[in-house]
DNA sequence: TTTTGTGGTTGACGTGGATCAACGAGGCCC
DNA sequence: GGGCCTCGTTGATCCACGTCAACCACAAAA
């Protein structure tokens, strides 16, 4: 219930500095939680979208635990078993599934104030695994307790139920770039996505910085990273981006679009 | 709230024909409806799933109408204001999502006891097709009515969650599959898959008769519909299946199996 | 019965992206 | 600073699958 018994399921190599770190947050966290989702500025972005103030004051008593993630590491894996959802408060992740012979397929990156662990409710067991692109921090949602609160508070249920669909519709997206898209498509696509989300959240659409490697972005998109670099060196040769490694700038926002209409043909 | 006021909304070419049906079939739903799920023989694979008898007789106010839906005709469009989920009754489906271009993509097969319209509870809207490839029979579930019941009947509000979820779950598997599979590979699990769900409902588990074309199948999984053919016919060669048009014997399933481990690579 | 249409199979050929390989750039530790 | 390691870029070559085209099977219509 506190971070003190959240700790030893976060694996962590210099456990002695993160453990200085866990005294430093519990006092913070604990006055924090008090009242959570209510004063949290990514509101708008999270489970409390759309909820009544009354509504979202009792929230607060849903978010338990916030546990931080450094990177690299995982918040949970495939067949662990279910026990909460997670709202990402700082960071990102990406979560992926694993093919018995180690092939990787990349199946999403979250950002902050997304949902993690959705997967995990239809078994009880999780089917997937999440692992923070950077030092992240969640929240944790027990799904006992979120199940409880949503049956009481109608703006919850139906919030959640429209995070739930949100993810079926993403994914048939990913679905559609996959199978019927060419690569330099496939990486307009991500662009714009990613472009379209950080300035969801505030940040500049034409100018970021991707957490995620050439070969993660390669297996989310179903190409291998000689392509997607490939692909990166074509755009910036015809003037629609500045890259400089993870640094992405978007020149011509309008020409990746036009890149996602009538190409001949995909896949 | 009857078969004839849903009657509109079924595009319908031999109206004259279909009207006699609705006057057949209005008394005989309207009984039948009264004890729609309790009575249902596929309460395994459908919403009640899971659920206690009393929880199951509580559903029974939940399915309001039922629909029949021709070969090729659309359950709903992409665009169209979300205000249901189906549960299919008899028949199946496919979903698509259509880019501007033309272009489609075949998102998912579905058959008896599964749902579907979970889609548009995102946005309110459905954001893709859903098209009989068969004549069929859906039981519609009003979605406001199922969120208030969901709140009342805990077993309903779990598995309901729990069938989204799998959704989530299956969605990357498909990912999965376009993103990381080659060919035959791709054709190998989706035949393991109907498979799979032939078996559920008391179906042969060898033998049987795929109701869609190549052309979906290839869309399904990322192919021209050539390369499924092919793909088939190298099938056939190796003994493993025998194909005769849209009938399927399977007559070496551990072969099967194993064309989905460790081959060299993907894509 | 022939006709027409839709869906499936098969072959020949082309190509987009995978593969293999070399090299460059930035971050981190000593 | 220098060595190491991970990540990214770029080139040369290959091949799985797409493309184009001909033909076949079956069903419904004439």
């Amino acid at each position: 219930m506190t971070w003190i018994n959240e700790a030893p399921r976060i694996p962590c190599r210099d456990g002695a500095v993160f453990i200085v770190q866990i005294k430093a947050t519990v006092p913070i966290s604990i006055a924090s939680l008090k009242a959570a989702c209510s004063q949290c500025n990514l509101q708008e972005l999270c489970l409390p979208f759309g909820m009544t103030e009354n509504e979202i004051d009792r929230l607060d008593e849903l978010v338990g635990t916030r546990r931080k993630i450094k990177r690299q590491q995982h918040l949970y894996r495939a067949g662990d078993l279910f026990e909460a959802i997670y709202a990402i408060r700082a960071g990102s992740f990406k979560t992926d599934v694993l093919l018995e012979d180690g092939r990787e397929q990349v199946t999403g990156f979250q950002m902050t104030g997304e949902i993690l662990g959705l997967d995990g409710i239809s078994t009880e067991f999780h089917t997937c695994n999440a692992i923070a692109l950077e030092d992240s921090e969640v929240c944790v949602i027990p799904y006992g307790k979120l199940e409880e609160l949503s049956r009481q508070v109608e703006g919850l249920q139906h919030q959640f139920h429209k995070v739930m669909s949100r993810e079926i519709v993403r994914d048939h997206g990913v679905m559609m770039l996959l199978g019927s898209m060419r690569a330099e498509e496939r990486l307009a696509a991500f662009l714009l996505n990613m472009s379209q989300r950080f300035t969801a959240r505030g940040f500049s659409a034409a100018e970021f910085h991707l957490r995620m490697t050439r070969e993660e972005i390669g297996s989310y998109l179903g190409l291998k990273l000689e392509t997607v670099s490939r692909a990166f060196s074509r755009f910036q040769e015809d003037g629609l981006v500045a890259v400089q490694q993870k640094h992405i700038r978007i020149l011509d926002i309008a020409g990746l679009r036009k890149l996602l209409q009538h190409q001949p043909s995909g896949g």
